[in-house]
DNA sequence: TAGATTGTTAATCGATTAACAATC
DNA sequence: TAGATTGTTAATCGATTAACAATC
């Protein structure tokens, strides 16, 4: 692997071909060029195959790629297989979607439970996953060097429990809480969920057709 | 406006623009300057001004941006305070999450409630507003003329349910299913959530992380 | 072998940055 | 008026696309 200054707009892009190759998997296919490729996703065979030569050679003249063998290599580029640890902060609505959604096992990811302050969720499960006291999360991420924190409790607390979990030793936070979190020169890494950006760029193509057909009657 | 050719990725940067200029605002700030608003947003002075001037003249020289003035335009030019209305189809976790999370009102959209198929939620409803039984959703759609469904169903209804908004003149979807959905040569707006990309992209940091130290030992 | 398709080098295109005259 | 800062034009940088020799 090679990986010498991937851009960001590659790294974007790998799990949407993981997405894909995981769907024509499912389909029983077994091999794709990056003609076929780019034309079902609407991208051109030459950035598939310039994406690709970021990590290394995979495919084959003539032949294309293996699709089994090239997911396999971008799950283990995008780190799945690793069996990095992640517990839920905030077992509400939001979390509870996210832990039921998501298959945590075959993702990759080894999912150890979740964490909220609410004596009557404290001690049941979601999905089969046990809810612990919030009390005992400094302790259970230092035990268990935990490395990522879904963070899905109310605004007004985010910053206080990323406070404990920068403590605690937490690699990463995947943080839906709406907030800009500081963790300082931690290192952590932090990737943010704003729900409201994506509404707003549906609701800026509508407005876009509402003008046009205006400005056009 | 002039909205020539306005790229994909000065579109995306908007809502992350609004957001800043909703926190300036909330601390009181009055005015700020493209080279201060880069700073915090680490962005070049030069990006911002060429962003907002694909939409017009906000600043004034000498002076910079008034915050108010400002976010009212960005917010116009995403389409909010335009109340398009929006419902949600299936009032599960996420579902309720997201109704409970954005305050659809201030937002300037208008919700008008949700749909669900089990017999025990229809009838009640989620942070006041009703929840319908989905049997009624194309006549309601049709009716309100409604503007933008939430889908949060489970993936094997989706494209069933797509199928219904479509018939019933629905404009856009907004699309949490994690199914790619088919809506022909109807021209209906579909955005994507895909929770688990940003999360591959954060273990793709991590495992980069790994690599690097162990290369380093 | 002939055909298909890769990985990569070179060419093009678009987006970001720098510079600066205009002006509040 | 002097200082600050815009909007815009030109320069640079990076990302996408095209082309093609290598080879399965």
């Amino acid at each position: 692997m090679k990986r010498t200054n991937v851009s960001n707009n590659v790294i974007r892009r790998l799990p949407r071909y993981l997405r894909k190759l995981d769907d024509l998997a499912s389909k029983g296919e077994e091999r794709i060029s990056s003609d076929k490729l780019g034309r079902q996703m609407g991208l051109t065979p030459s950035q598939i195959r310039q994406d690709f030569s970021c990590f290394g050679e995979f495919g084959q003249q003539g032949y294309g790629y293996n699709i089994d063998f090239l997911r396999r290599e971008i799950g283990q580029i995008l780190g799945t297989y690793r069996g990095y640890s992640a517990i839920l902060v905030g077992a509400g609505n939001l979390g509870t979607a996210l832990v039921q959604n998501f298959d945590f096992i075959i993702e990759g990811y080894a999912f150890l439970g979740a964490f909220d302050i609410k004596p009557e969720v404290i001690g049941t499960q979601i999905d089969g996953f046990p809810i612990y006291d919030v009390k005992e999360l400094r302790s259970f991420v230092r035990e268990h060097k935990v490395d990522i924190a879904i963070l899905t409790v109310p605004r007004h607390v985010a910053q206080e429990l990323t406070d404990t979990l920068a403590e605690a030793g937490i690699r990463a936070i995947w943080n839906f809480t709406n907030t800009e979190l500081d963790v300082g020169d931690s290192g952590i890494l932090v990737e943010n969920i704003h729900f409201s950006d994506s509404l707003l760029v549906l609701t800026y193509h509508l407005a876009q057709l509402d003008d046009r057909e205006k400005h056009d009657a």
